[in-house]
DNA sequence: GGAATGGATGTTGTATACAACGATGGATAT
DNA sequence: ATATCCATCGTTGTATACAACATCCATTCC
């Protein structure tokens, strides 16, 4: 990797990107030297990088061992999604309590299902949109806290989220259901945006019940 | 300080701890050579438990300028007030679900309102009790990532929280609602449960509000 | 043969020196 | 008097050397 500012934040970030797309495989083990050695640094912004990384959940460092990436666990991932469907649906109602109401128009024409704004190609940047659509409604809300928490989960089941998008008829669903969530929080019909929000949720959470982790498992990962 | 097994994890939480109890002023800066000639180390251990402060939200690294401790910030208190509520809500709803009953009794007889086993007094042990009362019974949900927000905003509210204890009376209030929404639960009644926990947090969140956080403010900070 | 021992190696934890940058204040020019 | 420049100092960021401990493996002892 070329030295071309490479400090303790852009090596959290791509080992934290590295992490999340599982270019490094959970349960595996990485050293300070080993990451120091690929990003052509000392150590020194290396542990800052994986310290922070530990606290966020991502790693665990076992002293005088190493760094054990965490294993993906079927059930908390399922508790990542129990909780998010709960402070989303929080989200929503916070939104129909405040008057956001040319943010929602904007956001509704984004997804509207007949512009297809991002296209109906299953692209990186189709998914990153998709979660941005729920970052962007749970700013809505005027409750950071519960931004960050929601931010938060977006990065821990950020890989199998991504999974589900088996076909196109996955993305024009998509698009219909965050437009569809959109109008009816603007007609101010908050149960029902809420029981969409749910199916929803469910629906990206039903795929991450059955996807085989041994496509993920199976991946080499970059410091071996 | 003595240097009597001090290092990192130690810092850590010492600073965590003169931090929540405002030992040191919101606002006000310290920078790493204060702090490590304060638990007589070097900068190096001092660092990682900063930057892991800064990562949980305590503090805020400005570089090459210093760490400025976190404001209170009474609309920040308040959304995690909210987001408690919410989720203190789907703890009950989940504990109603599964079958933790002696669990729930031993809880219960914890704090029978007859037995008053943490006292009448306002001490450090009976706001800590109150506060690990809150823990353990998310533990019974069975979803450790709801534990581990609400743990999250626990340290967050801790100051203003352990303000909601102006006399005796809060203290008796305390034994009678965590014995009830035990007991409600017990049987089974959900709603009221829930209906109970959302009072009980509410007062809490009530006398937040009204605390003059001048006299936080008025502190004198320890490395001053 | 099996268990205990001890050294070699690898890893994180800490101390320290230096680098890079921001802030401050005084000197100087206009 | 005011604005600009420059040097100095303080602070965090990084590199590096060393310390402390865990692990592994060969050797030794019974």
């Amino acid at each position: 990797m070329k030295n071309a500012k490479v400090n303790a934040q852009t090596i959290y970030e791509s080992l934290k990107e590295m992490i999340t797309c599982f270019d490094v495989r959970p349960g595996s083990r990485i050293t300070e030297t080993q990451v120091s050695e690929y990003f052509d640094v000392s150590r020194t912004p290396v542990r800052a990088a994986l310290q922070r990384l530990e606290v966020e959940g991502f790693l665990n460092i076992r002293p005088k061992q190493g760094c054990f990436i965490r294993n993906i666990d079927l059930v908390t991932i399922n508790n990542y999604y129990d909780v998010r469907l709960e402070l989303e649906s929080m989200v929503l109602r916070l939104i129909s309590e405040g008057k956001n109401d040319q943010e929602l128009i904007d956001l509704s024409n984004d997804w509207h299902p007949e512009q297809l704004n991002y296209g109906l190609e299953i692209t990186d940047a189709l998914k990153a949109a998709e979660e941005a659509f729920h970052v962007e409604l749970s700013e809505l809300s005027g409750n950071n806290v519960l931004v960050n928490y929601l931010r938060d989960i977006s990065d821990k089941i950020r890989v199998v989220r991504r999974m589900g998008f088996p076909d196109e008829n996955s993305v024009l669903f998509t698009y219909d259901d965050h437009y569809r969530i959109c109008q009816l929080l603007l007609h101010k019909d908050l149960q029902q945006a809420i029981d969409e929000m749910k199916n929803h949720i469910r629906k990206s959470q039903d795929t991450a019940n059955n996807v085989s982790l041994k496509q993920i498992y199976g991946k080499k990962s970059v410091f071996e």
